[in-house]
DNA sequence: CTCGGCCGGATTGTTGACAATTTCGAGGGT
DNA sequence: ACCCTCGAAATTGTCAACAATCCGGCCGAG
């Protein structure tokens, strides 16, 4: 039998970010099925934790919550797909624009050896500590501007970007750093406007790799996908 | 005895509603304590279904969520209810900048219609419905620009901008009419930069207001409120 | 009189069993 | 061969009892 309930608090907190773990590192492929039984199983926790997160990421948008028959891994279509980037050149053009002003020398070094670092991952062919660190420069930025409702959508977005991903490529290198570069070096100039457009070029040009071949994608394992 | 269930899978729904409305109507003030018991006697309604709607409410941030000390409604601080507006006029000035290039002459004359009838509220003194209305006129704006990520967070912002007005003024004309067609006016010349700059100066105005008196809010019935 | 710790009542959190719904394969009719 | 219907198995949805936690008042010590 499973174990007998670890403190429940944290289950459903696990589950939920195994799940997400999994999407962000396109372990768990768009259309899976994620059955209540069986991810209590895999965690040791009831289905009611379990449900709660499912219905958490149901929220996000990251599962599809359909009534009386199951949660899958959304699936976004290329409409959405759009429509997300539509979103993020909105807000992070007026993040960036924002910070242009008001970032102190001490955060743009700080900015600038993020960039490094993320730069240095993807030459030595860690794939996917650079693209950890890309979704990640996102998220700094929109921190940085310290607007924290900003910031919750920017969270949004940027959990769905890989499964975008996903649903249309099989895998790609979906940011480089050297755009990244550039925004830094807009806003180190105090350049508003300068900034504003490389991100949306950036943003533009990641679009552009997304909405190009659709193709099919296969079911995944759901403990072998969890564990790793 | 309360009646035995009535179809439970709208009952969460129900629930949500209820409050969401009368959140909306500024009949729940902040800080009130959602008693799960309580609700599910007043809906007929078991416990989970109104935990699952106050979870919703919660993610919402309509409602505040403490572990182990319950649920109440959500009170914004100052510095909230500025990210929030600040939020806004990001997202609602490239809205309309959007509108300006795409609407048609029906959807003009919709607009147009639309303020009409709200200004007419106004006159008649119908303040609830001018309220409702003018709500409503910042999410039809979202709705017709096309972009349901973008309508998803507005439909968040605008639910919540009654609770930031409640928690500040006891009560307050949030925006008037007259404002919401000088927005309407520049969609229709297509002038897109003046329709951008009358929303930022309009969301400019409603949070002046807000951000004005701090008042102490006081409790209100449940009951009484939510089958109103 | 004030402060700190305890106790009873109330409220939230969790669980497992039970009910309703969907899915999918088998069988039979056209 | 195809499609429709039916039924069993699997899956999700619901509930009410039980456990853990928190709140407010009481009591006693300082």
């Amino acid at each position: 039998m499973p174990r007998a309930a670890t403190r429940n608090g944290r289950a459903e907190e696990r589950v939920f970010n195994a799940i997400l773990d999994a999407v962000l590192d396109h372990r768990l492929a768009p259309g899976t099925k994620l059955k209540e039984r069986e991810l209590a199983e895999i965690f040791g926790a009831s289905r009611a934790a379990v449900r709660a997160a499912l219905t958490r990421l149901g929220h996000s948008l990251l599962v599809e919550l359909r009534p009386n028959r199951g949660a899958v891994i959304a699936n976004p279509s290329v409409a959405e797909t759009r429509e997300m980037f539509e979103a993020r050149r909105v807000i992070e053009s007026a993040i960036v624009q924002r910070l242009a002003r008001a970032l102190s020398a001490k955060q743009i070094a700080e900015l600038r050896a993020f960039v490094a670092e993320e730069s240095r991952a993807y030459r030595k062919g860690d794939h996917k500590a650079g693209q950890r660190l890309s979704i990640r420069f996102h998220k700094v930025l929109s921190e940085l501007a310290g607007n924290r409702t900003l910031d919750r959508f920017m969270e949004h977005l940027i959990c769905r970007t890989p499964l975008l991903a996903l649903a249309r490529t099989g895998r790609i290198a979906y940011c480089g750093a050297d755009e990244h570069r550039e925004v830094v070096e807009a806003l180190a100039r105090r350049d508003a406007a300068a900034a504003a457009r490389c991100m949306t070029q950036h943003l533009n040009n990641v679009e552009g790799e997304l909405v190009a071949e659709p193709e099919p994608k296969p079911e995944s394992s759901l403990a072998a996908a969890l564990t790793a």
